[in-house]
DNA sequence: CCATGCTGCTGAAACGTTAGAGCAAGGTCG
DNA sequence: CGACCTTGCTCTAACGTTTCAGCAGCATGG
């Protein structure tokens, strides 16, 4: 392969075919490996492209077939809030991770502010930067996302959205990990006076993770007078929301967090009230991306397989664009993560 | 704005132009605001595009004036490896956080195996799918980074590279963080029987915490007979390698470990053998990118500032790409950053 | 009143690629 | 031996943009 400094002009299809002494459109159409080419003829063009080290230039090559070989993750939000999430990278591994298998690229577009929502969101599309998006992490009352999906252009949805019905997403079991978690407190620790940290009510995973949570206590002796307060998924909602549950009820068993920060939030809240967890108090948490195998106690969690969900979501992306579309929403299972905040013995 | 459901047209110049009644150039130049053209025209053009929705075609674009406005970040290695780790996240919060501010877009680009490097470095440049490149934490032997280097096409590239005279890149200093942290071991603390777990000896910053660990070190009590194990940044390497550590030198003071999952997978070692952390024995990190403030007790590192690594490089590469750039490597500070594993009191 | 200069637009070319129609040469068949 | 197919290529027209030369129309200056 040949290579220069800088400013040298790029090799093209006119370069090979001049070097190969046949014109542009044979050079095209060896290199694609279409029939009517000679045998003889690919093999000499094709050890001059390489020679000459010739790549197609991606802008002609989208401009002329309508197609860009790339797909866009969009993240609402701003960078700082959203990248920060260690989902957010375990998405971005499943999803870039696919791409890959197929030799196509990955645009990662954020929203630079709320406001422009509405142009980020279909600027990437509409530019035919992208030829469909994967959007992560909106919140349900989002108008860009029903906007967007509703503009007909290949769309899939990370979590899940009640509201558009004919949205093409992929999600994770929330209302059954939740339960199952919960239930876990309640049938093999035998606690009775269990709260919830939830997440914001404007995001599904919150209101989903709530209601597992109900489910799980329905018919139990604590169900009807059992707590909830609400957080925003950050540590420090979480410190705030434990502080809170301890002042309206001292005597409480355990807590479910709907994230594994604000559990690490409500543990720090917990060991500065001198409360040992799983001890005095039972602490769970949800996602499993990293906070939770690190702390002391290791939390208790339901593991969440994020970079499934970006694997997944990037194939129903592209057959959506290849047009062999199954519309619906496909939710994935979760598993409980068994660690020691719950009671358990420690397993190491 | 108008939106449609799949398979409708793209609005294009074309359009605009004709619903005006005025050439598709005239449409072009009002939308780039060229003083040429009329403020009346150039008003009603503007709304009149903004009516029809019209979003320029990226491809078109690109292919014409030779620019894609998109900047790529390489990131060696499968993406399962280093997606993973935090510290990708925070760069990528830094490039992306730079670019949006400056309407450029972010092309993520991970290598699909070790094989294939050669290639998949260079296609993204040579395709012109992105004006330049950003490449993370290639290791300091590898060859297509000099080659990519030396192609002069524009490239930035994250972490120190002497080997590379005219590389352009973003560091941070590990050297002296290395040697700070130690000195803080030695002189606050008065220790003098400290080892070091240490990264693979192919990677830059393995070798420059070395030497800061060395330097020190440098004239005191245990220098010369200190121990240094090495192991490959992993929780794991560092677990296996506190275990070494200990059975040769059963009565060591202090280890630092050049990053904190290595760290962190010591403190497991120390903890299972029923060593206490810091009274018997003290430990320190590097990178402060999460980890560290997570364990029990929070482990004493060097934070790294890496969303501002991303950042900076990512104006360094654009200024390289507009010619106005230069040379040179740079360095950015890091700090000393006090918890307890080093035997500091608790802060909070 | 004609040369000159400005203003505001149009026309054409180019960016590099792909794909289908076209065409020459050679082979096959009745 | 001419009609016809096959093979292997070339030609041309797009894809949607940008940019620059050109050209009317009008005002200005000598």
């Amino acid at each position: 392969m040949a290579n220069g400094k800088s400013g040298m002009r790029a090799v093209t299809l006119a370069d090979v075919a001049a070097a190969a002494g046949v014109s542009i459109s044979a050079v095209s159409m060896a290199l694609a490996d279409h029939p009517r080419i000679g045998a003889r003829t690919k093999q000499q063009i094709n050890s001059l492209a390489e020679e000459l080290g010739y790549v197609s230039n991606s802008a002609a090559r989208s401009l002329r077939s309508q197609r860009s070989g790339t797909i866009a993750l969009i993240v609402p939000n701003t960078g700082q809030h959203v990248f920060g999430h260690p989902y957010f990278m375990q998405l971005l591994v499943g999803v870039s991770d696919e791409l890959n298998a197929r030799g196509a690229s990955l645009l990662v577009s954020t929203n630079p502010d709320e406001r422009h929502g509405v142009v980020a969101y279909e600027r990437v599309l509409r530019s035919r930067a992208g030829d469909g998006a994967i959007v992560a992490s909106a919140a349900v009352d989002d108008v860009n996302v029903l906007r967007l999906v509703d503009s007909g252009l290949p769309v899939v949805l990370v979590g899940h959205y009640p509201a558009i019905a004919d949205a093409v997403s992929v999600a994770v079991e929330d209302v059954s990990g939740a339960r199952a978690v919960t239930e876990h407190l309640h049938r093999v620790h035998g606690l009775t006076d269990i709260a919830h940290i939830s997440g914001p009510m404007n995001h599904q995973t919150s209101i989903d993770r709530l209601v597992g949570f109900r489910a799980a206590l329905a018919g139990t002796e604590g169900a009807d007078d059992a707590l909830v307060v609400a957080g925003d998924f950050s540590e420090d909602s979480g410190r705030r929301a434990a502080c809170e549950l301890l002042e309206k009820r001292p005597s409480l068993q355990g807590i479910f967090a709907a994230n594994d920060e604000m559990a690490y939030g409500a543990l720090l809240e917990l060991r500065a009230r001198g409360l040992r967890v799983p001890q005095d108090i039972a602490l769970v948490g949800y996602d499993d991306f990293g906070v939770s195998r690190l702390t002391t106690p290791a939390l208790t969690t339901v593991s969440v397989p994020a970079v499934e969900v970006g694997r997944r979501a990037t194939v129903r992306l592209l057959e959506l664009i290849d047009g062999v579309a199954q519309e619906g929403q496909e939710t994935l299972p979760v598993t409980l993560t068994i660690r020691e905040s719950c009671g358990c013995p420690p397993t190491t």
